[in-house]
DNA sequence: CCTACCGATCGGTAGG
DNA sequence: CCTACCGATCGGTAGG
């Protein structure tokens, strides 16, 4: 083993919280995971909640940087929606341990440090909302949606999947994706209801 | 105060998990709550464990009871969707401190506890995935769904009413029983693809 | 990063 | 339901 860093001692706490919660992983457990004794992980933190706080910041970044990578590349509300979607579930798939204690260890945290992450929650969630909006806007969904309702409801099916994805099941992460765009759109896609356009 | 009841115990243990959690919870904050000392909580109850296990089971009888209810009142898959739906809500928002540590502190059970109510879940989940199915079946919901995955979906949109529901906020129970409502069967009712029937 | 330790708090109990 | 207590474990620290 050589010299520990920071980034070890980081990684090693999400999964140790993301397995047992922030409230059931001691110091002691973690020195346990490097090797190292309890103690002696004070050498590269200063306290546990500093712990809590990097590792669900880290999320939060996680899913920021994924909902402007899907915006930037494409245009319609559909097209959007289809990839804030993909992105969503990449990240809970792919960084399971920093998502689930991101999702689950908020309330963990102390009041300015709880605030913070509350405000990084909703200011992705306001991106959500603004995609639902424009496409109500441009007749893509349905007129009568309660925006706010809308995307909390798409966020909730999204962000319960760590609770119950099985990475070696039948359903791989495209297939995912592709199953709750079609539950989340035909949930709030304008189907026409006059006559038919001719074909 | 007269003498308390274990009733009692057991329902001031219910708000305080809610709150704070299990593991955050103290016999002796327990005891305060009662206005009795932690260690005599033992007089009632032989365990903190014992406490636990004894709120989750209650949250998923009520769940169980409100689906039994809804089965019986209502005859084809939408109108028997629909009050799952209002049944689910309705124990989610009238028993808010059972049904949170239900949701979020199932893991704080030991093995044999935890199998107990992961099994009662999935008896749960089966109800709605045979209601679905007989959607599916009578042409009611979309022939291409994934019965297993359509189930999950709705329930998670249901689970996560308690990370954000106001009481007190703009949307009452029975709007958000119709939203959802909305939400989920747009996602899973067949649209009529092809020429319309004549009216 | 270890040694050796601190005060605080935990679930739980004997005896009344 | 209280008194008085147990061993275990916790986050954290001084000094090296």
């Amino acid at each position: 083993m050589s010299r520990l860093r920071r980034e070890d001692v980081i990684e090693a706490a999400s999964r140790l919280f993301a397995i047992h919660g922030y409230h059931r992983t001691s110091m002691r457990d973690l020195g346990t995971e490097l090797g190292i004794l309890g103690g002696s992980v004070y050498a590269h933190v200063s306290s546990k909640e500093e712990l809590l706080v990097e590792v669900v910041h880290r999320a939060g970044s996680l899913f920021g940087e994924a909902a402007e990578r899907a915006l930037t590349g494409s245009q319609t509300p559909t097209e959007q929606l289809k990839a804030l979607i993909a992105g969503h579930i990449g990240i809970v798939l792919n960084h399971r341990d920093e998502v689930q204690t991101f999702l689950n260890e908020a309330a963990a945290l102390d009041g300015a440090h709880r605030d913070d992450i509350v405000a990084e929650r909703d200011q992705y969630e306001a991106i959500f909302r603004s995609i639902i909006k424009a496409g109500v806007a441009d007749g893509t969904f349905r007129a009568d949606l309660d925006i706010e309702l809308a995307a909390i409801f798409v966020l909730s099916v999204l962000n319960a999947i760590e609770r119950w994805y099985q990475p070696d099941g039948r359903v791989d992460q495209a297939a995912l994706a592709s199953e709750i765009y079609l539950f989340a759109s035909r949930g709030i896609s304008q189907e026409p209801k006059g006559p038919r356009q001719p074909y």
